[in-house]
RNA sequence: GGUGGGUUGGCCGAGAGGCGAGGCAACGGACUGCAAAUCCGUGUACACGGGUUCAAAUCCCGUACCCACCUCCA
């Protein structure tokens, strides 16, 4: 089967054919920057970046463009509440931003461009609306430039909707507006907005609203028609209906698929900006390592709802573990010279490219891989060492597909040498404690072989009898509620 | 009012007409000095009520509850 993905646009799984063949484009929405990113904001870097990589692993050719909105109404209310620049805000959320991502192993996109980065482009696309009689300069003054709904028919078309049927907007301030769900493609500069928030157009000084600039930028980075465009399922109205209704009316053909992924709520509701600290990516990253939290978002399908609790974070933490350490025991077993080689036709690979072709279907991808798993411990267990190579390699293959291969060196602990060198220290004194451990077991005095384990175990460090040797481990961090 | 999605075992979470995805937890067994790890085994799950069918968690009709979006939310 053939890769195919579930397009919103049409409701239904198609098959995927890019526009120019071992190529594909895909703009992804990021985030406005005017927070610290919370596990629900990453989501859908996570799982794009699956994605992407999955694209990469069938030898497509990727060009992936996501960008941040660093300009809008809400980063000029917060920094004035907060009394610093506008910018000053931005920019310092945008680096909170790189470091979840960056900690979550989800890889740099091709480009990523700001909306200020890209007034002139917005304000040609405008006045190229303009021109074709989609949009119109408000005549009340404001310098407000809107997009005329009634004037693209197919207006509606993404989210299934129909204008007549849409609610207006009871908060929404109609201006200068011909019809309420006429939305903005610049803002004129208003009384006490800063003029560092105000660029020169020909409808006066004022900052693009906030679809045009993915459809500018998109038409920028990707061309006027590029393969995938993805986002949060909240932006497929009004963003991404808004997005397509002026890049269509602009003659751009725009994007083939459109790719939503689901929320993660909280007691069933959405994550809401407003919401406390715990959720925030470093305070989880407090609780369960990083490449466990991607391993929990991964494990469920990108279009489903995920309801996020402590305890199964814990448990998909815990999953993880057992595929690790099976990883862990299979490295020793094999030779020091073995290398992962790039296992292709054969299972279990092929069953997870299968999963994946699928729709990313990342659930029956990790079944898949606990499946491996297990045939790996049997492997191990009865000595077959190619046929444990062969697993093992095809492991971490497909764990490097979804991000989470824990040799990967986004997972590196530690830039200094600190770390390392407390873990050889660490390692040193254990060993001396093993060795007395190992020589009362073979004196069959278990209760003191007992009580150096005990003592270590005091420390923190797990300690597990092998038929290469005893071995040790720090101990996994305890879930605290 | 309009549009869309959901409800699966103790828990998480797939699947989409016939064969019990997978994980976590639990229990039994093997291995072990004891553990740990690992392997083997153990479950008659699909919100409710009807219907279609040889066969329904899956299709149809209805009901209940939950959620999202309806103009600047991932």
């Amino acid at each position: 089967m053939s890769l195919r993905f579930y397009d919103t646009a049409t409701r239904e799984v198609r098959d995927f054919v890019p526009l120019e063949e071992g190529k594909a484009g895909i703009y992804l929405c990021g985030l406005t920057v005017q927070s610290e990113p919370h596990v629900g904001h990453i989501r859908s870097g996570v799982n794009f970046d699956v994605l992407q990589r999955w694209l990469r692993a069938s030898n497509y050719e990727v060009t992936f463009i996501r960008n941040t909105t660093d300009i809008d109404d809400k980063i000029l209310a917060k920094s004035a509440e907060q009394g610093r620049p506008w910018y000053n805000l931005a920019y310092e959320m945008s680096g909170e931003l790189t470091r979840a991502y960056a900690a979550l192993n989800v890889a740099r996109p091709t480009y990523e461009p700001a909306a200020t980065g890209h007034i002139p482009e917005m304000v040609e696309m405008i006045a190229s609306l303009i021109e074709r009689g989609h949009a119109y300069a408000a005549d009340d003054g404001s310098g407000d430039v809107y997009f005329d709904v009634r004037s693209w028919s197919s207006y509606g078309e993404l989210s299934g909707q129909k204008v007549d049927d849409m609610e207006a907007a009871a908060d929404a301030d109609p201006r200068g507006k011909r019809d309420p769900r006429d939305f903005a493609l610049w803002k004129g500069q208003k009384a006490g907005e800063p003029d560092t928030a105000a660029w020169p157009s020909p409808w006066g000084r004022g900052r693009p609203g906030w679809h045009i600039e993915c459809s500018a930028m998109a038409g920028k980075y990707l061309g006027r028609a590029f393969d995938i465009h993805g986002g949060g399922l909240d932006l497929r109205f009004p963003h991404h209906e808004n997005e397509q209704a002026q890049s269509h009316a602009a003659g751009h053909p725009f994007a083939s698929y459109w790719l939503h992924n689901a929320w993660i709520t909280t007691s069933g509701e959405k994550m809401s900006k407003s919401l406390g600290n715990s959720l925030l990516v470093p305070n989880v990253l407090e609780r369960v390592r990083a490449i466990e939290l991607r391993f929990y978002m991964v494990s469920a399908h990108y279009r489903s709802h995920v309801e996020f609790s402590f305890e199964a974070l814990d448990e998909a933490a815990a999953g993880f573990r057992r595929i690790e350490n099976f990883l862990d025991r299979a490295r020793a077993a094999l030779p020091a010279e073995f290398t992962v080689g790039t296992s292709s036709d054969a299972d279990p690979y092929r069953s997870f490219a299968e999963a994946m072709d699928d729709d990313l279907g990342t659930p029956a991808a990790v079944a898949v891989i606990y499946d491996a798993v297990r045939e790996g411990n049997k492997q191990l267990a009865e000595g077959q060492v190619a046929e444990l190579g062969h697993t093992y390699g095809a492991i971490r293959t497909m764990l490097d597909v979804l991000g989470l291969d824990p040799a990967d060196p986004a997972y590196a602990v530690g830039g200094s040498g600190d770390e390392e060198r407390l873990s050889a220290a660490v390692d040193a004194l254990v060993h001396g404690m093993l060795e007395q451990r190992n020589q009362a077991r073979a004196d069959k005095d278990y209760a003191a072989a007992d009580a150096i384990r005990d003592r270590i175990k005091a420390a923190g460090i797990d300690v597990e009898d092998t038929p290469s040797g005893p071995k040790w481990s720090l101990r996994d961090q305890q879930g605290n509620d």
